[in-house]
DNA sequence: TATGTGCATGGAACC
DNA sequence: GTTCCATGCACATAC
């Protein structure tokens, strides 16, 4: 069977057994942004090993991906060689909880983490990178060279540090001083934020993106010496308080370069990104105010004392280090650096970078350039970027633990990384020459803050990112739950999760439309052909696919009549078109966290086969509004999906209490027509007249109150019924009401659909439920709550009136801002 | 009027 | 809720 993941980048295949994978060649990366096993898997590219990546959870007994292992699960499995699902694990409340099993499990995990990439790396592939040394390799060059140095590095003790979604990696000898420190800092650190496990990114990816990704950074030589290490502080005070993001990152070889054959050390000390007030003409550089208390000399008096920092080029300057009283803390500034900025040619972007040389304790000031096309904007827009994906926490609670989008994370991450890597850059270090990454395409574990007055911050990247992540979305929209596995729901910390034993496919991209006449379809364009066909609903179709795969003509038609035609396609797609372009719109108009469409609108086919404005999907998902936002918790988005969990006829939730709530001002509303419509037929029978138009008008409104699709303006203004119609909304009025007293609160039914085909119902049905009264109709039902609502009721037309104009304006207020 | 100085403010991250 | 820090702003000073 071949790989369905249409991602892959070599055409090596999987055997599957039973449906499991096995090892076939297969490949040996990781699951990219997992860290359980939820349905976070993003690539067929993991583990296939029988042995390695699959594992059954030693108290449920579950199958498990090995690399959606949770991190905390590594421990076990060293230990014990089995492991728990991560439902066992909270249930068993095996999360290490103390600082050390922390770090423990993450220290475990990381090296786990290697040892398993390398022990069952397939054999290379051209391209890959492995022809170089002959070694065998599964990854990016990149990656691979940093994974064997770090193997390598491992023999000679030194430390490999893997951070939430970065890895950070040194080999060399002088980074050894800071082995200890990193380790543990880095997974304190990565703890605090949540220690993400193992994260490899797909060999599809560049270099430089897994470089980005992965927080790494190499030049071109892959020498590991010449890495960009993200290294922890080395004073103790700060060991554990320095933020990330303030981390010295420096090439062992800059270090070098620095302290030249001098038998001096040099110590990195921190770096800052420059701000626009710091590269801006006031000539003031703020200091964190952790690092200015670690590093620099302690003040007492606001006007501080002045300190010589030496550049790279061995000229001195003399700064004004003091701060300012500011909210009962400090806020320390380096005065008098724009000659310094201006020397060094730095702009807002660029990072200058504190060292030490010991014994001397003379402080250092070199600098990194950002690259030349990267904008300001480009940060901003990367700080848009992570506030999306935290933004995105609201899909789980933790970022270990977002079911799909905290994996997305760091390929989004990384795919911003693509595309500043992916120009040419003119990174200049003033330490090691020419820097093929940029500084704003890396940080990744450093707090990105838009740089730049707002005012000023340009949105020339905007569509960039976008693209990115519509193209992502696009790639999401490829991802189908694995065929004939139902998901089993895990509750963890109040999120509820799907969690599959079988990692998503991918599969082929189809155009689902619903006919008005309620029909639902899948059209996919044939690779071959490149002629649409009409598929079922629910089949799952490769990544490539032509008509000759059709292989059951039972289920796949691929007749002529189920050809699209050149209307339709152009239709289809013209609408597709509006779709994407509706996103990009919204996109612009709304955060990026807001931006992940969790609404997938289908287009519409109508009897004549001329497509019509989309509506919303109701392909396993509820109808929502267009104004719906995730997390919407309006009634319409809050009912669930037709046909699952309905709710029970005694529920009292805020959906049930609001239709049965109309459903009594309807009934109420009804029995009032009744009566009126008796004395209207009496005074016919008397004046051999039909009815007034006002009771034509009051059933209108009756009418088209139980139908969230009509604007109540216009149908109290304008719609006057014909008796056809009439009847027919009564017909579908009363079949509603039927299927509400029935029990079942379908809170899912679809309007559209009902008045396109509105189920039969005779009149004398009709009639004979109008002709009840009111309580005994209740009672028949099982509403007598509801009777007894009724029957406090002391003033049935006032309170009629009231909650009439009431639930107009409710559902006026729902129509309008549903939120 | 331009520039420098000191502090305040508010968004965002952190705890 | 607290803290950090990028930046705004009022005032002072220089030109």
């Amino acid at each position: 069977m071949e790989c369905m993941n249409g991602l892959c980048a070599s055409s090596n295949s999987i055997e599957w057994e039973n449906g499991w994978p096995l090892q076939s060649g297969g490949f040996a990366t990781l699951c990219l942004n997992c860290g359980s096993a939820y349905k976070q898997f993003v690539f067929c590219e993991t583990f296939h090993s029988e042995e390695t990546g699959w594992r059954e959870c030693t108290s449920c007994g579950k199958r498990l991906h090995c690399g959606c292992i949770a991190s905390t699960s590594l421990l076990e499995l060293l230990e014990t060689g089995g492991v728990s699902c991560k439902a066992c694990i909270i249930k068993n409340s095996k999360i290490p909880s103390t600082p050390k099993e922390k770090h423990q499990a993450c220290a475990l995990s990381t090296e786990n983490f290697i040892d398993q990439n390398l022990e069952t790396m397939g054999p290379a592939q051209p391209g890959d990178g492995a022809e170089n040394d002959g070694q065998e390799q599964r990854l990016p060059p990149s990656l691979n060279n940093a994974l064997q140095e770090s193997n390598s590095a491992k023999r000679v003790n030194e430390s490999l540090v893997q951070t939430n979604l970065s890895i950070s990696l040194s080999a060399s000898s002088n980074s050894g001083v800071f082995a200890e420190e990193r380790q543990l800092s880095t997974a304190v650190s990565s703890f605090q934020q949540g220690c993400g496990p193992r994260h490899l990114l797909p060999r599809l990816l560049p270099n430089s993106i897994l470089s980005a990704g992965l927080g790494l950074e190499t030049n071109s030589s892959n020498n590991i010496s010449q890495l960009r290490v993200a290294r922890p502080p080395v004073e103790g005070r700060v060991k554990n308080q320095l933020l990330p993001r303030y981390w010295p990152r420096i090439t062992d070889q800059e270090l070098k370069q620095i302290s030249g054959d001098s038998n001096s050390t040099i110590i990195p000390l921190f770096e800052k990104v420059l701000s626009a007030s710091d590269a801006g003409r006031i000539g003031r550089l703020v200091l964190p105010k952790a690092c200015a208390e670690a590093y620099f000399p302690p003040i007492s008096q606001p006007e501080g004392l002045p300190l010589r920092i030496q550049d790279v080029r061995g000229k001195e300057w003399v700064f004004q280090f003091r701060f300012w009283p500011n909210n009962n803390s400090r806020m320390y500034v380096l005065e008098g650096v724009t000659p310094c900025i201006h020397s060094m040619q730095l702009q807002a972007g660029d990072t200058v970078t504190f060292s030490r040389m010991d014994p001397e304790g003379k402080l250092l000031m070199g600098f990194r350039k950002a690259s030349n096309n990267v904008s300001v904007q480009k940060d901003s827009h990367y700080s848009m970027n992570n506030g999306a994906f935290q933004g995105e926490r609201f899909f789980g609670n933790a970022e270990n633990n977002l079911p799909i989008m905290s994996g997305y994370s760091g390929l989004l991450h990384s795919l911003k990384g693509s595309k500043n890597s992916s120009m040419p850059t003119l990174s200049k270090h003033v330490y090691a020459g020419d820097n093929p990454l940029s500084e704003s395409s890396l940080l990744p574990e450093r707090k990105r803050r838009n740089i730049g007055p707002k005012s000023k911050r340009l949105l020339i990247d905007g569509h960039d990112s976008l693209e990115i992540r519509i193209s992502w979305e696009e790639v999401q929209d490829m991802l189908r739950a694995p065929p004939s596995v139902e998901p089993s729901i895990v509750s963890v910390e109040d999120h509820e999760f799907e969690e599959f034993e079988e990692p998503p496919v991918f599969a082929k991209r189809s155009i689902f439309v619903v006919r008005l006449s309620g029909e639902h379809e899948q059209w996919t364009q044939c690779d071959d052909c490149f002629k649409w066909r009409k598929m079922p609903i629910d089949i799952l179709l490769p990544p490539k696919w032509t008509c000759q795969d059709n292989i059951d003509q039972t289920r796949c038609s691929c007749s002529a009549q189920d050809e699209l035609c050149s209307s339709e396609i152009e239709n289809l797609l013209k609408m597709n078109e509006d779709l994407t372009k509706r996103r990009f719109q919204t996109s612009l108009n709304k955060p990026m966290y807001e931006n992940k469409s969790q609404d997938q609108e289908t287009p519409t086919i109508n009897a004549g086969g001329e497509t019509s404005q989309p509506v919303t999907s109701s392909i396993a998902t509820t109808t929502k509004h267009p104004r719906h936002r995730p997390g919407c918790s309006c009634i319409v988005c809050i009912q669930p999906p037709s046909g699952k969990g309905k709710h029970k006829p005694t529920c009292t939730c805020n959906v049930c209490m609001t239709v049965k709530r109309r459903f009594k001002t309807l009934m109420m509303r009804k029995k009032k027509r009744q009566s009126d419509r008796e004395a209207e037929i009496i005074m016919a029978q008397r004046n051999n007249q039909f009815p007034t138009s006002a009771s034509a008008k009051d059933e209108a409104e009756v009418d088209h109150s139980t139908n969230p699709n009509i604007n109540n303006t216009q149908v109290s203004l304008q719609f006057v019924p014909s008796d056809d119609a009439r009847r027919s909304e009564t017909d579908i009025l009363s079949t509603r009401n039927s299927e509400i007293f029935k029990g079942g609160l379908d809170l899912n039914s679809c309007p559209v659909r009902e008045i396109t085909a509105p189920p039969r119902v005779s009149m004398t049905s009709l009639l004979l439920e109008a002709s009840l009264p009111l309580d005994t109709y209740l009672k028949q039902n099982g509403l007598t709550s509801l009777l007894t609502e009724q029957q406090a009721v002391s003033s049935p037309r006032v309170e009629n009136m009231e909650e009439h104009s009431n639930d107009l304006s409710e559902k006026d207020q729902i129509e309008k801002d549903p939120l």
